[in-house]
RNA sequence: GUCCCAGUAGCUCAGCAGGAUAGAGCAACAGACUUCUAAUCUGUAGGUCGGGCGUUCGAAUCGCUCCUGGGACGCCA
């Protein structure tokens, strides 16, 4: 266990045991002990309310029942410097700081599975995320939800969970029939012939590019084959090109999935019928206007919805209702799905099918990502999958770079909508977040080759406890945080938090930097205890870069 | 019309399983480079947390309601 979760710990029984032996309340009915940390510094390094919780059971005054907290806690076994009660009735413990030094001998042993902790128990959880049809190529939705899921996916696998990252294949629907319309054409038109784009035909410029590759590769013989052949090549030929170019184009992103899985597996496998057989078992199911209807107000949606369609073909939800029963077939604790914003009236329906199969409503988690607008130069930068004027997910990584685009990505909370200003993204310069970060992770490689290079060995043995000035404390109440923080980002599905902690704490390092010199062959000690604390600083900003998938440059 | 998300400093956003004087970055203003990278730091200024009502010892945070912006509401996917 973590150190700084470790004092936290102790501190909250002995709390619990105070109220216990001043007799302010029985052990069934204490409140649980909340720990805050102060915004002030005055206020101490924590404070509880138990005081303005206990007002109520103990019929006391919140000071008085502070004052009798105070007068039970045994300070010295729970690291306690200094005990004050102050406003309302908070009680602000003053730690006893030495133990914070720890932190950093903590980190440079722990290296990078410092802030690795078991609070997900090894619970098996999917995360679903980008599953974009291959109808065309990734834009900047994706492109967040990507960087959204591959973040929430990292930071869940720190904290204990086992993750699946799971892309869901819509190959089998109306869109991939239009994908081959619009396909072949493209490719009559690339062989010259005057064609019209049908109203839903998809128009972006890979389709072209495609029916190009087409007529370089095959020439005219699509032409002579009958419009069925010539269909079900074009539709095949599109899936694989488009997908590869998919995958590519997440791999490049950095963004690893564990399992591809394909709609028209489900048909295959009969496991729709299977679906729908057990929604009717169940009573959900019922028949009118020539179509299957499943009952989903039932629980809670608007109105009910299709199953199989009038002409006997499924609609969009029951391959997906199948899809999301098979995930739990295969066993996972949790389902987390990734969407865009403009499926989110798709997600009542959804909860009700899991629910209408028998399984408990919170077995799935939607997570919605919000819009994105594009900015350059002070315009909205307008995004259009059908137009083919999309910007894509490649085009924006190009401009922008890599790791300004996932970090712009995951800096903000997934539901809110994201202005994505592409000159701050680029600008080298102090307004860019990216290498604000980055910039301080340099820094400390700088130093380090510097100190080596003066002979200085940077793994040595460091008398940490010399550590005491007001930016080392900062550091190190810092770097003491970072555990907790992932455990939060993990269990909120915030992933969000992660860069804001790095930000801050590579604030603290510019700042420790500024103020104070670590390289000073006049004092060894102190020298070296510095180094072991930028080093435990280089590792926790490395880890958490590397969690949203950003690098750590050693120069810049 | 119904549902979802948002409304916090000039701008972009944190904070929201209730806590003390609401935070950060940018922009503005004033400073710091013969000193381990100035892509940095130090400081100043900037707010009726969209409005109202309620719950509470205590509300940006919870509830109700209204307003504004965005999105979704197909036997499309």
């Amino acid at each position: 266990m973590n150190i700084v979760t470790q004092i936290e710990d102790t501190l909250k029984q002995e709390i619990e045991q105070a109220v216990l032996n001043a007799g302010l309340a029985k052990a069934e009915e204490m409140p649980e002990v909340i720990l805050e940390t102060p915004k002030e510094k005055e206020h101490g390094d924590y404070a509880t309310n138990m005081a303005m919780q206990l007002a109520r059971i103990a019929k006391k005054a919140p000071r008085q029942i502070a004052e009798e907290i105070v007068g039970q806690l045994d300070a010295e076994k729970a690291s306690i410097e200094k005990i004050d009660i102050a406003g309302p009735g908070f009680i602000n413990f003053f730690m006893d700081q030495s133990f914070l030094t720890q932190v950093v001998t903590e980190i440079n042993e722990a290296k990078e599975s410092y802030g690795s902790s078991d609070v997900g128990q090894g619970k098996k959880v999917q995360i679903e995320f980008v599953s974009a049809n291959p109808t065309g190529t990734l834009h900047l939705g994706h492109a967040r939800g990507a960087a959204y899921g591959d973040a929430l996916a990292n930071v869940m696998e720190k904290a204990g969970y086992e993750v699946q990252r799971e892309y869901y294949i819509n190959d089998a629907g109306n869109q991939i029939g239009i994908l081959a319309k619009s396909i072949e054409v493209r490719y009559f038109q690339a062989l010259g012939k005057d064609v019209d784009m049908p109203e839903d035909s998809y128009r972006g410029k890979d389709i072209i590019e495609l029916a190009n590759q087409l007529v370089e590769k095959h020439g005219d013989e699509f032409a002579n084959m009958t419009v069925e052949e010539r269909l079900e090549a074009f539709r095949n030929f599109g899936l694989e090109h488009l997908l590869e170019r998919i995958k590519q184009d997440l791999e490049e992103y950095r963004v690893p999935f564990d399992s591809w899985f394909s709609e028209t597996s489900l048909y295959e496998s009969g496991v729709i019928e299977q679906a729908v057989d057990q929604l009717r078992e169940n009573g959900y199911v019922y028949e009118a206007e020539g179509a299957t209807w499943f009952r989903s107000t039932d629980f809670g949606d608007d109105k009910d919805r299709v199953l199989v369609k009038n002409d006997g073909t499924y609609t969009y939800l029951t391959p997906d209702i199948a899809y999301h029963q098979n995930k739990i077939d295969r066993g996972f604790d949790e389902l987390i799905n990734v969407w865009g914003a403009d499926h989110h009236g798709y997600v009542n329906r959804m909860k009700a099918a899991i629910q209408a199969l028998g399984n408990p409503k919170d077995l799935l988690d939607i997570k919605i990502v919000q819009l994105v607008h594009l900015y350059q130069d002070g315009e909205k930068v307008k995004m259009s999958k059908r137009t083919g004027k999309a910007v894509t997910m490649q085009e924006l990584i190009e401009e922008v770079g890599l790791d300004a685009t996932r970090y712009f990505f995951i800096m903000r909370s997934n539901d809110s909508h994201l202005d994505f200003d592409m000159d701050l993204a680029t600008s080298e310069s102090n307004e860019n977040p990216v290498y604000y970060v980055q910039y301080a992770h340099a820094r400390i490689c700088s130093m380090l080759k510097q100190a080596e290079e003066k002979g200085i060995d940077v793994n040595a043995e460091a008398n940490v406890s010399v550590l005491t000035s007001e930016k080392e404390m900062d550091l190190l109440k810092r770097l003491g945080d970072y555990p907790q923080v992932i455990t939060e980002a993990a269990s909120k599905k915030m992933p969000h938090r992660i860069p804001q902690y790095v930000f801050e704490l590579a604030g603290d390092l510019h700042s420790f930097y500024n103020a104070e010199k670590v390289i000073n062959p006049d004092d060894m000690e102190r020298t070296q205890a510095r180094i072991a604390l930028i080093q435990a600083v280089r590792i926790v900003i490395q880890n958490a870069l590397q969690l949203i998938g950003v690098s750590a440059p050693e120069k810049m």
